[in-house]
DNA sequence: CGAGACCTTGATTGTCATCAATACTCGTGG
DNA sequence: CCACGAGTATTGATGACAATCAAGGTCTCG
């Protein structure tokens, strides 16, 4: 299950925290860490452990979620490939991540990426870097949830699953697959399942998304989704 | 309207950033920032600035938000004493951060802060800290945002601030002052005014908080609070 | 094939947004 | 000191939207 990391085969080694590093430096921090595959809705990171680990995420979907002492689970960040599994620097993890899809990371103990970040000032720039691009990560996430309709809601999150699914930087995916459940999307909109469900086929019938399946998602008015997401 | 800094007096120093420095470490940093007071409104960082600054505020109430291209603001972030404003490692300020109540805070260059942090590992190992925490407080408000009932966005608004309100990290305050217009809460929580004036109401009727002029709160059931607040 | 999870659709109810009017607060100037 | 006005808060009536309750459909996997 678990693998050496291998750089020259990754695919978001131009993107992912490791660009920072020369060559050399790369090398090393891959030796301290290991690459490993999970299927979907599989546990990468579980909270309340305390040898923390964080991880780049190489391919696929995850969640980070906390759970209410009542039960429930409350999505508080979506990461795409390239971003940041886990808290770095908390002691202890207080959130679940997740797998949303089969999906594929390298995985290093917190402790000694600390360390290395240490003797290493490039990689310890580039770190909080990386933080503070989660932090607007998670802003854009109040975002989504902070419209008020849940035509907006819906088609932001598709609109934000578009970028995201698309290899190119600097335009979205035509068509694509939502890799959250109804029951997933509904809990990170703020919604019922019910309700988006509804939302989806709304708006399909009104022609600005097609669907394939259950999760598949393409684009058909891009500007009168932009539109929706705005308000 | 600048002033210098002086650490000896200051209510946040055994919180702040600045408490994992040493003494002199600290006069360092103290001497390329300055200290200044707002008032109610003042913006304290602009969006858009070039020459980012970064501060720690020592007293009041601060908020960090967007204006979308429709001229709306949302709120990203409320700050309290000890908290850190603006975007240390972003290039360009994507935040407005305003006070909320007449505040305070020391205010620092974040070139020079970066700077120093390459110099003093001490401060290096510090910064991520802060801006995790900072991580962490926007996913609360994710959680504020999420609570399905306005009564539950309104109680653990009520909640939050009783929090921020004590100087004692342990227990929270008993009765205090809500630093936000109607219509910022309204905002922050995705509701009306109307919604929110009215709920404040309800909870004054049904005996859970008693109100003192339009701002003033006290808690009068806490558990039922906490009861609200966790739906 | 059957079981379970997941999704869709319908009918009804409740909550909150909207529209509208009235009151409160505070600072300014007569 | 009082009158005025702008900004802010409360309260009411109404309607739209989403939650809830309920049932049936689809997909997947053993």
């Amino acid at each position: 299950m678990n693998a050496p990391i291998v750089c020259d085969t990754c695919p978001v080694a131009d993107r992912a925290v490791c660009s920072a590093l020369s060559p050399e430096d790369r090398g090393e921090l891959a030796r301290i860490g290991h690459h490993r595959r999970y299927v979907r809705g599989e546990t990468i990171i579980a909270a309340g452990d305390s040898a923390t680990v964080c991880a780049t995420l190489t391919r696929g979907a995850a969640k980070m979620s906390t759970i209410d002492r009542d039960g429930t689970e409350r999505i508080v960040a979506l990461v795409h490939p390239a971003g940041m599994l886990g808290q770095l620097f908390a002691s202890t993890a207080t959130l679940h991540v997740t797998a949303l899809t089969d999906s594929e990371a390298c995985l290093f103990p917190a402790s000694r990426v600390a360390a290395l970040s240490d003797a290493r000032p490039a990689l310890a720039r580039r770190l909080p870097d990386e933080v503070s691009r989660e932090l607007d990560e998670s802003r854009a996430l109040i975002d989504l949830i902070s419209k008020r309709q849940a035509k907006g809601r819906v088609a932001a999150l598709i609109l934000a699953f578009a970028r995201a699914a698309s290899p190119a930087p600097c335009h979205d995916a035509e068509s694509f697959e939502l890799p959250l459940t109804r029951g997933e999307m509904a809990q990170l909109l703020g919604l019922t399942i019910e309700t988006v469900s509804r939302t989806l086929t709304a708006l399909e019938t009104a022609g600005l998304i097609a669907r394939r399946g259950s999760h598949g998602i393409a684009i058909r008015d891009r500007a009168a989704l932009d539109d929706l997401a705005a308000g």
